[in-house]
DNA sequence: TGAAATGTTGGGGCG
DNA sequence: ACGCCCCAACATTTC
Protein backbone atom coordinates (compact mmCIF):
# COMPACT_ATOMS: atom_id res chain seq x y z
CA UNK A 1 0.00 0.00 0.00
CA UNK A 2 1.79 3.26 -1.10
CA UNK A 3 2.10 6.12 1.22
CA UNK A 4 3.02 9.90 0.02
CA UNK A 5 4.16 12.49 1.90
CA UNK A 6 2.20 15.84 1.77
CA UNK A 7 4.66 18.85 3.15
CA UNK A 8 2.35 21.61 3.97
CA UNK A 9 3.83 25.35 3.91
CA UNK A 10 1.94 28.48 2.69
CA UNK A 11 -0.98 26.22 1.41
CA UNK A 12 -3.06 25.38 4.56
CA UNK A 13 -6.13 24.40 3.20
CA UNK A 14 -7.42 21.10 1.97
CA UNK A 15 -9.86 22.52 -0.83
CA UNK A 16 -8.30 23.26 -4.07
CA UNK A 17 -4.70 21.80 -3.43
CA UNK A 18 -3.16 20.32 -5.94
CA UNK A 19 -0.09 18.78 -4.41
CA UNK A 20 -2.65 17.09 -2.31
CA UNK A 21 -5.44 16.12 -4.87
CA UNK A 22 -2.04 14.77 -6.81
CA UNK A 23 -1.17 12.79 -4.03
CA UNK A 24 -4.40 10.68 -2.89
CA UNK A 25 -4.90 10.07 -6.80
CA UNK A 26 -1.64 8.29 -6.83
CA UNK A 27 -1.25 7.17 -3.62
CA UNK A 28 -3.30 5.08 -1.30
CA UNK A 29 -2.33 6.74 1.92
CA UNK A 30 -1.17 10.69 2.84
CA UNK A 31 1.20 11.67 5.22
CA UNK A 32 0.26 15.68 6.15
CA UNK A 33 3.29 17.28 7.70
CA UNK A 34 4.41 20.70 8.34
CA UNK A 35 8.02 21.40 9.14
CA UNK A 36 8.97 24.13 10.63
CA UNK A 37 12.44 25.52 9.49
CA UNK A 38 12.89 29.20 10.48
CA UNK A 39 16.72 28.81 9.54
CA UNK A 40 16.08 27.95 5.57
CA UNK A 41 13.67 31.65 5.40
CA UNK A 42 17.01 33.69 4.45
CA UNK A 43 16.70 37.45 5.13
CA UNK A 44 13.07 37.29 5.58
CA UNK A 45 11.87 34.80 8.16
CA UNK A 46 8.60 35.24 9.12
CA UNK A 47 7.70 38.38 11.14
CA UNK A 48 5.94 38.46 14.89
CA UNK A 49 2.29 38.80 12.92
CA UNK A 50 3.12 36.31 10.56
CA UNK A 51 3.95 33.84 13.32
CA UNK A 52 0.98 34.46 15.36
CA UNK A 53 -0.98 34.11 12.49
CA UNK A 54 0.80 30.94 11.31
CA UNK A 55 0.41 29.28 14.58
CA UNK A 56 -3.88 29.53 14.66
CA UNK A 57 -3.58 28.59 10.79
CA UNK A 58 -1.52 25.34 11.70
CA UNK A 59 -4.08 25.20 14.39
CA UNK A 60 -6.96 24.92 12.47
CA UNK A 61 -5.41 23.12 9.62
CA UNK A 62 -4.44 20.39 12.53
CA UNK A 63 -8.05 20.09 13.76
CA UNK A 64 -9.48 19.97 9.82
CA UNK A 65 -6.91 16.93 9.10
CA UNK A 66 -8.24 15.29 12.36
CA UNK A 67 -5.10 15.75 14.28
CA UNK A 68 -3.65 13.35 11.92
CA UNK A 69 -0.68 16.84 10.84
CA UNK A 70 2.58 15.60 11.84
CA UNK A 71 4.55 18.47 12.68
CA UNK A 72 8.60 18.79 13.03
CA UNK A 73 11.38 21.38 13.71
CA UNK A 74 13.76 21.42 10.95
CA UNK A 75 15.71 20.96 8.75
CA UNK A 76 13.53 20.30 5.89
CA UNK A 77 15.69 17.43 3.96
CA UNK A 78 16.93 15.43 6.98
CA UNK A 79 13.61 15.61 8.13
CA UNK A 80 11.58 14.34 5.38
CA UNK A 81 14.09 11.60 4.24
CA UNK A 82 13.72 10.68 7.59
CA UNK A 83 10.21 10.32 7.52
CA UNK A 84 10.10 8.70 4.43
CA UNK A 85 12.32 5.75 6.09
CA UNK A 86 10.74 5.28 9.17
CA UNK A 87 6.99 4.86 7.05
CA UNK A 88 8.33 3.79 3.62
CA UNK A 89 6.65 6.53 1.70
CA UNK A 90 7.46 6.47 -1.88
CA UNK A 91 6.78 10.02 -2.49
CA UNK A 92 6.49 13.99 -1.07
CA UNK A 93 4.44 16.06 -2.66
CA UNK A 94 4.35 19.76 -1.97
CA UNK A 95 2.89 23.21 -3.15
CA UNK A 96 5.17 25.92 -4.83
CA UNK A 97 6.10 28.88 -3.43
CA UNK A 98 8.31 32.15 -5.20
CA UNK A 99 10.42 33.45 -2.71
CA UNK A 100 14.25 33.55 -3.95
CA UNK A 101 15.19 31.84 -0.65
CA UNK A 102 12.56 29.21 -1.19
CA UNK A 103 13.14 28.48 -4.14
CA UNK A 104 16.74 27.37 -3.56
CA UNK A 105 16.08 25.22 -0.70
CA UNK A 106 13.08 23.57 -2.79
CA UNK A 107 15.31 23.10 -5.79
CA UNK A 108 18.03 21.23 -3.44
CA UNK A 109 15.50 19.52 -1.49
CA UNK A 110 14.23 17.92 -4.56
CA UNK A 111 17.46 16.65 -5.60
CA UNK A 112 17.93 15.01 -2.33
CA UNK A 113 14.84 13.61 -2.41
CA UNK A 114 15.50 12.29 -5.82
CA UNK A 115 18.97 11.08 -5.08
CA UNK A 116 17.11 9.24 -2.22
CA UNK A 117 15.42 7.37 -4.72
CA UNK A 118 11.76 9.21 -3.96
CA UNK A 119 9.39 10.70 -5.78
CA UNK A 120 9.05 14.65 -6.00
CA UNK A 121 5.94 16.37 -6.96
CA UNK A 122 5.67 20.37 -6.75
CA UNK A 123 2.57 22.22 -7.53
CA UNK A 124 1.07 25.08 -7.97
CA UNK A 125 -1.88 26.06 -5.57
CA UNK A 126 -0.47 30.12 -4.43
CA UNK A 127 -1.10 31.62 -8.19
CA UNK A 128 -3.22 31.78 -11.04
CA UNK A 129 -0.50 31.26 -13.45
CA UNK A 130 3.09 30.36 -13.25
CA UNK A 131 5.53 33.12 -13.17
CA UNK A 132 7.39 31.14 -16.03
CA UNK A 133 4.06 30.93 -17.96
CA UNK A 134 3.38 34.77 -18.60
CA UNK A 135 5.94 36.68 -20.92
CA UNK A 136 5.35 39.29 -23.50
CA UNK A 137 6.22 38.69 -27.73
CA UNK A 138 9.97 38.90 -26.66
CA UNK A 139 9.94 36.49 -24.41
CA UNK A 140 10.81 38.75 -21.75
CA UNK A 141 8.96 38.76 -18.33
CA UNK A 142 6.63 41.70 -17.60
CA UNK A 143 7.12 44.73 -15.97
CA UNK A 144 4.26 46.76 -16.45
CA UNK A 145 1.14 45.67 -14.84
CA UNK A 146 -1.64 46.53 -17.34
CA UNK A 147 -0.63 44.43 -20.30
CA UNK A 148 0.65 41.47 -17.56
CA UNK A 149 -3.26 41.35 -16.72
CA UNK A 150 -4.80 41.31 -20.23
CA UNK A 151 -2.53 38.13 -20.91
CA UNK A 152 -3.45 36.65 -17.30
CA UNK A 153 -7.34 37.34 -17.95
CA UNK A 154 -7.08 36.21 -21.57
CA UNK A 155 -5.68 32.49 -19.90
CA UNK A 156 -4.56 32.49 -16.54
CA UNK A 157 -8.41 32.41 -15.77
CA UNK A 158 -9.76 29.87 -17.02
CA UNK A 159 -8.66 27.07 -14.43
CA UNK A 160 -11.24 26.65 -11.75
CA UNK A 161 -10.24 25.52 -8.42
CA UNK A 162 -9.20 21.68 -8.19
CA UNK A 163 -11.10 19.39 -6.74
CA UNK A 164 -9.55 17.29 -4.43
CA UNK A 165 -10.71 13.60 -3.44
CA UNK A 166 -12.09 12.51 0.01
CA UNK A 167 -9.35 12.09 2.98
CA UNK A 168 -11.68 8.95 4.51
CA UNK A 169 -9.12 6.56 5.95
CA UNK A 170 -7.01 7.68 3.78
CA UNK A 171 -4.52 9.94 6.51
CA UNK A 172 -1.75 7.61 8.23
CA UNK A 173 -2.40 7.42 11.75
CA UNK A 174 0.48 9.37 13.55
CA UNK A 175 0.27 7.57 16.50
CA UNK A 176 1.36 4.16 14.52
CA UNK A 177 4.68 4.99 13.95
CA UNK A 178 6.68 6.08 17.19
CA UNK A 179 9.62 6.86 15.04
CA UNK A 180 7.96 9.80 13.17
CA UNK A 181 8.74 11.69 16.77
CA UNK A 182 6.03 14.81 16.61
CA UNK A 183 6.63 18.25 18.04
CA UNK A 184 3.64 19.91 19.85
CA UNK A 185 2.63 23.23 17.80
CA UNK A 186 3.54 25.70 20.91
CA UNK A 187 7.13 23.92 20.55
CA UNK A 188 7.49 26.41 17.50
CA UNK A 189 7.45 29.22 19.86
CA UNK A 190 5.56 31.03 17.13
CA UNK A 191 3.19 32.97 19.86
CA UNK A 192 4.84 36.23 21.17
CA UNK A 193 6.23 35.76 24.53
CA UNK A 194 4.14 39.19 26.23
CA UNK A 195 0.89 39.27 25.00
CA UNK A 196 0.20 42.30 22.81
CA UNK A 197 -1.69 40.03 20.28
CA UNK A 198 -4.90 40.95 21.78
CA UNK A 199 -5.83 43.04 19.55
CA UNK A 200 -5.47 40.69 16.45
CA UNK A 201 -7.31 38.22 18.05
CA UNK A 202 -9.73 40.64 18.45
CA UNK A 203 -9.37 41.65 14.78
CA UNK A 204 -9.45 38.00 12.92
CA UNK A 205 -9.93 34.41 13.08
CA UNK A 206 -7.02 32.73 11.29
CA UNK A 207 -9.07 29.62 10.10
CA UNK A 208 -9.87 28.09 6.74
CA UNK A 209 -13.82 28.58 7.63
CA UNK A 210 -13.66 32.39 9.10
CA UNK A 211 -11.90 32.58 5.29
CA UNK A 212 -15.10 31.42 3.85
CA UNK A 213 -17.21 33.21 5.97
CA UNK A 214 -15.13 36.34 5.07
CA UNK A 215 -15.21 35.18 1.48
CA UNK A 216 -19.31 35.09 1.36
CA UNK A 217 -19.69 38.23 3.51
CA UNK A 218 -17.39 40.15 1.26
CA UNK A 219 -19.26 39.24 -1.97
CA UNK A 220 -22.79 40.09 -0.18
CA UNK A 221 -21.76 43.59 0.94
CA UNK A 222 -18.53 44.97 -0.18
CA UNK A 223 -17.68 43.88 -3.40
CA UNK A 224 -20.78 45.93 -5.24
CA UNK A 225 -19.19 48.92 -3.35
CA UNK A 226 -16.00 48.01 -4.58
CA UNK A 227 -14.96 50.23 -7.23
CA UNK A 228 -14.83 53.60 -4.99
CA UNK A 229 -15.66 52.25 -1.84
CA UNK A 230 -12.07 50.58 -1.20
CA UNK A 231 -10.59 54.30 -1.24
CA UNK A 232 -12.47 54.65 2.43
CA UNK A 233 -10.73 53.58 4.74
CA UNK A 234 -13.28 54.08 7.54
CA UNK A 235 -15.81 51.19 5.84
CA UNK A 236 -15.02 47.38 5.01
CA UNK A 237 -15.92 47.40 1.46
CA UNK A 238 -12.13 45.92 1.15
CA UNK A 239 -12.03 41.90 1.34
CA UNK A 240 -9.44 41.71 4.14
CA UNK A 241 -8.59 38.14 2.36
CA UNK A 242 -5.01 39.07 1.93
CA UNK A 243 -3.68 36.65 5.18
CA UNK A 244 -5.93 33.92 4.18
CA UNK A 245 -4.32 34.27 0.64
CA UNK A 246 -0.83 34.53 1.90
CA UNK A 247 -1.13 31.59 3.69
CA UNK A 248 -3.06 29.59 1.32
CA UNK A 249 -5.82 29.24 3.76
CA UNK A 250 -8.01 30.61 0.88
CA UNK A 251 -6.72 29.93 -2.79
CA UNK A 252 -6.74 32.73 -5.86
CA UNK A 253 -8.77 30.38 -8.04
CA UNK A 254 -11.57 29.53 -5.17
CA UNK A 255 -11.65 33.59 -5.28
CA UNK A 256 -11.61 33.85 -9.01
CA UNK A 257 -14.80 31.14 -9.04
CA UNK A 258 -16.73 33.32 -6.49
CA UNK A 259 -16.46 36.38 -7.76
CA UNK A 260 -17.03 35.25 -11.33
CA UNK A 261 -20.17 36.30 -12.87
CA UNK A 262 -20.67 38.76 -9.62
CA UNK A 263 -21.14 41.83 -12.34
CA UNK A 264 -20.69 44.95 -10.01
CA UNK A 265 -17.51 45.54 -8.39
CA UNK A 266 -16.07 42.22 -9.62
CA UNK A 267 -13.75 43.04 -12.57
CA UNK A 268 -12.42 45.82 -10.30
CA UNK A 269 -11.46 43.17 -7.50
CA UNK A 270 -10.56 40.91 -9.71
CA UNK A 271 -7.76 43.26 -10.84
CA UNK A 272 -6.58 43.61 -7.30
CA UNK A 273 -5.66 39.66 -7.06
CA UNK A 274 -4.06 40.49 -10.43
CA UNK A 275 -1.62 42.58 -8.69
CA UNK A 276 -0.59 40.00 -6.31
CA UNK A 277 0.29 38.01 -9.31
CA UNK A 278 2.11 40.56 -10.58
CA UNK A 279 3.96 41.03 -7.73
CA UNK A 280 4.91 37.15 -7.99
CA UNK A 281 5.89 37.39 -11.05
CA UNK A 282 8.38 40.59 -10.37
CA UNK A 283 10.06 38.62 -7.30
CA UNK A 284 10.66 35.61 -9.60
CA UNK A 285 12.28 37.17 -12.30
CA UNK A 286 13.73 39.96 -10.37
CA UNK A 287 14.62 38.47 -7.45
CA UNK A 288 17.08 40.71 -6.03
CA UNK A 289 13.87 42.99 -5.85
CA UNK A 290 13.00 42.43 -2.31
CA UNK A 291 16.50 43.96 -1.24
CA UNK A 292 17.41 46.77 -4.37
CA UNK A 293 15.82 49.01 -6.18
CA UNK A 294 14.74 47.87 -10.02
CA UNK A 295 15.23 51.39 -11.33
CA UNK A 296 19.14 51.84 -10.73
CA UNK A 297 19.09 55.04 -10.25
CA UNK A 298 17.80 54.60 -6.82
CA UNK A 299 20.59 52.71 -6.11
CA UNK A 300 22.48 56.67 -5.39
CA UNK A 301 19.43 58.42 -3.81
CA UNK A 302 20.57 60.20 -0.89
CA UNK A 303 17.82 58.75 1.68
CA UNK A 304 18.02 60.20 5.02
CA UNK A 305 19.03 58.84 8.61
CA UNK A 306 16.98 59.69 11.26
CA UNK A 307 15.87 57.61 14.09
CA UNK A 308 13.94 59.63 16.06
CA UNK A 309 10.96 60.27 12.86
CA UNK A 310 11.24 56.28 11.99
CA UNK A 311 10.04 55.55 15.62
CA UNK A 312 7.48 58.05 15.18
CA UNK A 313 6.22 56.88 12.18
CA UNK A 314 6.35 53.63 13.53
CA UNK A 315 4.41 54.27 16.50
CA UNK A 316 2.02 56.79 14.97
CA UNK A 317 3.24 59.70 16.58
CA UNK A 318 4.00 61.88 13.26
CA UNK A 319 1.48 64.32 14.01
CA UNK A 320 -0.01 63.80 11.20
CA UNK A 321 -4.01 61.86 11.73
CA UNK A 322 -4.31 60.02 8.69
CA UNK A 323 -0.71 58.83 9.22
CA UNK A 324 -0.97 58.02 12.46
CA UNK A 325 -4.26 56.04 12.06
CA UNK A 326 -2.98 53.79 9.68
CA UNK A 327 0.33 53.09 11.90
CA UNK A 328 -1.73 52.75 14.61
CA UNK A 329 -4.27 50.20 12.85
CA UNK A 330 -1.56 48.43 11.72
CA UNK A 331 0.35 47.95 15.11
CA UNK A 332 -2.93 47.05 16.79
CA UNK A 333 -4.70 44.52 14.57
CA UNK A 334 -2.19 43.51 12.02
CA UNK A 335 -3.88 44.98 9.25
CA UNK A 336 -3.93 48.48 7.31
CA UNK A 337 -6.46 49.38 4.57
CA UNK A 338 -4.18 49.76 1.51
CA UNK A 339 -5.21 53.14 0.48
CA UNK A 340 -4.01 54.20 3.86
CA UNK A 341 -0.62 51.84 3.23
CA UNK A 342 -0.11 53.66 0.40
CA UNK A 343 -0.50 56.97 2.26
CA UNK A 344 1.93 56.05 5.19
CA UNK A 345 4.54 55.10 2.75
CA UNK A 346 4.68 58.03 0.91
CA UNK A 347 5.07 59.86 3.66
CA UNK A 348 7.81 57.50 4.99
CA UNK A 349 9.77 57.21 1.62
CA UNK A 350 9.22 61.21 0.25
CA UNK A 351 8.26 63.61 3.48
CA UNK A 352 10.51 61.73 5.34
CA UNK A 353 13.18 60.68 3.29
CA UNK A 354 13.72 57.40 5.13
CA UNK A 355 14.86 54.25 2.75
CA UNK A 356 11.61 52.39 1.60
CA UNK A 357 13.68 49.26 2.91
CA UNK A 358 13.09 50.57 6.23
CA UNK A 359 9.46 50.54 5.69
CA UNK A 360 8.96 47.46 4.17
CA UNK A 361 10.84 46.02 7.45
CA UNK A 362 8.38 46.85 9.62
CA UNK A 363 5.42 45.97 7.54
CA UNK A 364 6.97 42.80 7.45
CA UNK A 365 7.10 42.42 10.99
CA UNK A 366 4.01 44.06 12.03
CA UNK A 367 1.54 42.65 9.24
CA UNK A 368 -0.18 39.58 9.45
CA UNK A 369 -0.56 39.74 5.43
CA UNK A 370 3.14 40.15 5.14
CA UNK A 371 4.24 38.88 1.94
CA UNK A 372 7.80 39.67 0.40
CA UNK A 373 6.62 39.85 -3.42
CA UNK A 374 3.53 42.04 -2.46
CA UNK A 375 5.40 43.76 0.23
CA UNK A 376 8.31 44.20 -2.04
CA UNK A 377 6.15 45.28 -4.86
CA UNK A 378 4.08 48.05 -2.68
CA UNK A 379 7.23 49.70 -1.09
CA UNK A 380 8.86 50.02 -4.60
CA UNK A 381 5.60 51.25 -5.97
CA UNK A 382 5.34 53.74 -3.86
CA UNK A 383 8.93 55.01 -3.25
CA UNK A 384 8.96 55.46 -7.13
CA UNK A 385 11.73 52.91 -7.49
CA UNK A 386 10.01 49.82 -9.33
CA UNK A 387 8.09 48.56 -12.03
CA UNK A 388 5.49 50.04 -13.26
CA UNK A 389 5.85 52.11 -10.41
CA UNK A 390 3.94 55.93 -8.95
CA UNK A 391 6.51 58.61 -10.34
CA UNK A 392 8.72 59.99 -7.63
CA UNK A 393 7.03 63.25 -8.03
CA UNK A 394 4.01 61.93 -7.29
CA UNK A 395 3.73 62.40 -3.09
CA UNK A 396 0.11 62.28 -1.50
CA UNK A 397 -0.89 64.75 0.66
CA UNK A 398 -2.14 63.29 3.78
CA UNK A 399 -4.14 66.10 4.67
CA UNK A 400 -6.24 65.84 0.99
CA UNK A 401 -6.20 62.01 0.94
CA UNK A 402 -8.08 62.36 4.72
CA UNK A 403 -10.30 65.40 3.67
CA UNK A 404 -10.85 63.15 0.17
CA UNK A 405 -11.81 59.59 1.52
CA UNK A 406 -11.88 59.80 5.21
CA UNK A 407 -14.32 62.80 5.07
CA UNK A 408 -15.83 62.15 8.51
CA UNK A 409 -12.99 61.26 10.15
CA UNK A 410 -14.36 57.56 10.61
CA UNK A 411 -11.34 56.43 10.18
CA UNK A 412 -9.01 58.65 12.57
CA UNK A 413 -11.50 59.09 15.29
CA UNK A 414 -11.75 55.31 15.29
CA UNK A 415 -7.69 54.98 15.53
CA UNK A 416 -6.22 58.74 17.02
CA UNK A 417 -8.99 59.26 19.60
CA UNK A 418 -7.36 61.95 20.93
CA UNK A 419 -8.27 64.38 18.28
CA UNK A 420 -11.80 62.62 18.18
CA UNK A 421 -13.82 65.92 19.32
CA UNK A 422 -11.73 67.96 16.87
CA UNK A 423 -14.37 68.68 13.74
CA UNK A 424 -14.20 67.55 10.48
CA UNK A 425 -12.58 70.48 9.00
CA UNK A 426 -9.49 70.66 11.36
CA UNK A 427 -9.14 67.34 12.04
CA UNK A 428 -7.27 65.99 9.18
CA UNK A 429 -4.65 69.29 9.98
CA UNK A 430 -5.45 70.53 13.50
CA UNK A 431 -1.51 72.39 13.43
CA UNK A 432 -3.91 74.86 11.49
CA UNK A 433 -6.64 74.75 13.47
CA UNK A 434 -6.90 77.84 16.15
CA UNK A 435 -6.41 77.86 19.56
CA UNK A 436 -9.93 78.11 20.08
CA UNK A 437 -10.98 75.10 18.17
CA UNK A 438 -8.25 72.57 19.62
CA UNK A 439 -8.92 74.28 23.48
CA UNK A 440 -12.94 73.27 22.20
CA UNK A 441 -11.80 69.52 21.60
CA UNK A 442 -9.80 69.10 24.80
CA UNK A 443 -6.51 69.42 22.56
CA UNK A 444 -3.04 70.24 22.84
CA UNK A 445 -0.74 70.41 20.67
CA UNK A 446 2.62 68.49 21.11
CA UNK A 447 1.17 67.26 24.38
CA UNK A 448 -2.18 65.54 24.00
CA UNK A 449 -1.12 64.76 20.32
CA UNK A 450 2.03 65.24 18.32
CA UNK A 451 2.79 68.60 16.04
CA UNK A 452 3.86 67.82 12.91
CA UNK A 453 7.16 66.21 12.49
CA UNK A 454 7.67 67.79 9.31
CA UNK A 455 5.98 71.02 7.15
CA UNK A 456 4.08 69.24 4.67
CA UNK A 457 4.91 71.42 1.76
CA UNK A 458 8.79 71.63 2.73
CA UNK A 459 9.16 68.24 2.91
CA UNK A 460 7.84 68.03 -0.60
CA UNK A 461 10.11 69.85 -1.79
CA UNK A 462 12.96 67.93 -0.24
CA UNK A 463 11.50 65.02 -1.95
CA UNK A 464 11.19 66.94 -5.16
CA UNK A 465 14.86 68.19 -5.47
CA UNK A 466 16.40 64.48 -4.15
CA UNK A 467 14.54 63.03 -6.94
CA UNK A 468 16.03 66.06 -9.08
CA UNK A 469 19.55 64.78 -8.16
CA UNK A 470 19.15 61.30 -9.57
CA UNK A 471 17.08 61.42 -12.01
CA UNK A 472 19.19 61.66 -14.92
CA UNK A 473 21.81 59.69 -13.36
CA UNK A 474 22.67 56.27 -14.72
C1' DT B 1 -3.83 54.09 -7.30
C1' DG B 2 -1.30 62.89 -6.99
C1' DA B 3 -0.58 67.61 -6.10
C1' DA B 4 0.43 72.08 -7.27
C1' DA B 5 1.21 75.51 -10.66
C1' DT B 6 -0.22 77.48 -14.66
C1' DG B 7 -3.41 78.33 -18.44
C1' DT B 8 -8.10 78.97 -20.37
C1' DT B 9 -12.81 80.07 -20.41
C1' DG B 10 -16.97 82.25 -19.46
C1' DG B 11 -20.35 84.54 -16.51
C1' DG B 12 -21.37 88.51 -13.91
C1' DG B 13 -20.49 93.05 -11.79
C1' DC B 14 -19.56 97.48 -12.95
C1' DG B 15 -18.20 101.90 -14.92
C1' DA C 1 -24.07 98.20 -25.40
C1' DC C 2 -19.45 97.60 -24.47
C1' DG C 3 -15.05 96.69 -22.44
C1' DC C 4 -12.75 95.59 -18.47
C1' DC C 5 -11.83 93.10 -14.46
C1' DC C 6 -12.46 89.44 -11.25
C1' DC C 7 -12.63 84.91 -10.27
C1' DA C 8 -14.69 80.43 -10.16
C1' DA C 9 -14.44 76.30 -12.72
C1' DC C 10 -12.19 73.47 -15.46
C1' DA C 11 -8.14 71.92 -18.29
C1' DT C 12 -3.34 71.37 -18.99
C1' DT C 13 1.30 71.19 -17.62
C1' DT C 14 4.86 70.46 -14.48
C1' DC C 15 7.06 68.45 -10.67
Amino acid sequence: MSLAIVWFRRDLRLRDNPALAAALANHAQVLPVYIHAPDEEGPWPAGAASAWWLHHALADLAKLLSARLLLRHGPTTDTLLQLATATGAAAVYWNRLYEPAAIARDTQLKRALRAAGLQASSHNAALLAEPWEVSNKQGEPYRVFTPFWKVLGARGLAHGPCAVPSLQRRLLSVQRVAALAPVALDEFGLLPAIRWDEGMAAAWQPTRAAAEARLDEFLADGLRHYRDGRDLPGRDWVSRLSPYLHFGQLGPREVVAAVRGERVGGEDFLRELGWREFAHHLLYHFPHTSEEPMDGRFAVFPWREDKAQLRAWQRGRTGIPLVDAGMRQLWATGWMHNRVRMIVASFLSKNLLLPWHEGARWFWDTLVDADLANNSLGWQWTAGSGADAAPYFRVFNPVLQGERFDAHGTYVRQWVPELAAVPDKWLHKPWQASKGVLSEAGVVLGTDYPCPVVDLQASRERALAAWGKIKNSR
